[in-house]
DNA sequence: TGTTACAATATCGCTCTCCGATAACGACAT
DNA sequence: ATGTCGTTATCGGAGAGCGATATTGTAACA
């Protein structure tokens, strides 16, 4: 349920490193467990290719240092919605960041 | 899919009001519909029924104007993972806002 | 040139959650 | 007692997440 919790943030991470270069599977699991999400391949992969499905990203293989890897790139429609999600990212931020007083 | 992007921005937001103040379902449909978050009851009673199971949340009934109305708060366990979130939220905002050379 | 090793990706089922629509509940007024 | 209505709970189908495992394809080596 934790999980649960952060599966959007995971999305939007790769979301934006699409939009910032072409990113690869592996170097993606690596990425974002140093934001501290470990995922395993068997997730990461469908989340990509449903990324995909939905026109957020397009893929373009490429052979690098004698192996294939899939590219994945933001298209237009997926910076749409990473803009919404900014927005939306920003709003959360505003309305739960500053006052401690729970529990 | 981009519901799934804000499941756990939902839930956050569920999280950070339980924290302030006793909060109840209705209540909250209005709270996130005013925050652009347009979800059924069917959506949230189990949302909430799941995060109570966790224990993030308490419940307790209480008679107001002749309605039954199921009140929660947030826990103490509840009150970390909402911690946890906020940093993870605050270096997600962190490195996706600012830039917008995406596309 | 055949074989091997290895990075990287894809697939398989099981399980759990989401979801809208609908039903059930229960205190108050009459 | 009975009806009303705000509020909560349930139902079943559809879809996503998950770890473990299999598959792919290139380069290096002899």
């Amino acid at each position: 349920m934790l999980r649960s919790l952060f599966l959007g943030f995971i999305k939007l991470h790769i979301l934006h490193h699409a939009g910032q270069e072409p990113v690869y599977g592996l170097w993606l699991i690596e990425e974002l467990a140093r934001h501290g999400y470990k995922l395993s391949p068997g997730t990461l992969y469908p989340t990509l290719h449903g990324l995909e499905e939905q026109g957020y990203l397009v893929s373009e293989k490429r052979v690098v240092r004698g192996r294939v890897r899939r590219y994945y790139r933001l298209t237009a429609r997926g910076a749409a919605a990473l803009a919404e999600a900014r927005a939306k990212v920003a709003e959360l931020a505003g309305e739960i960041m500053g006052e401690a007083d729970d529990a």
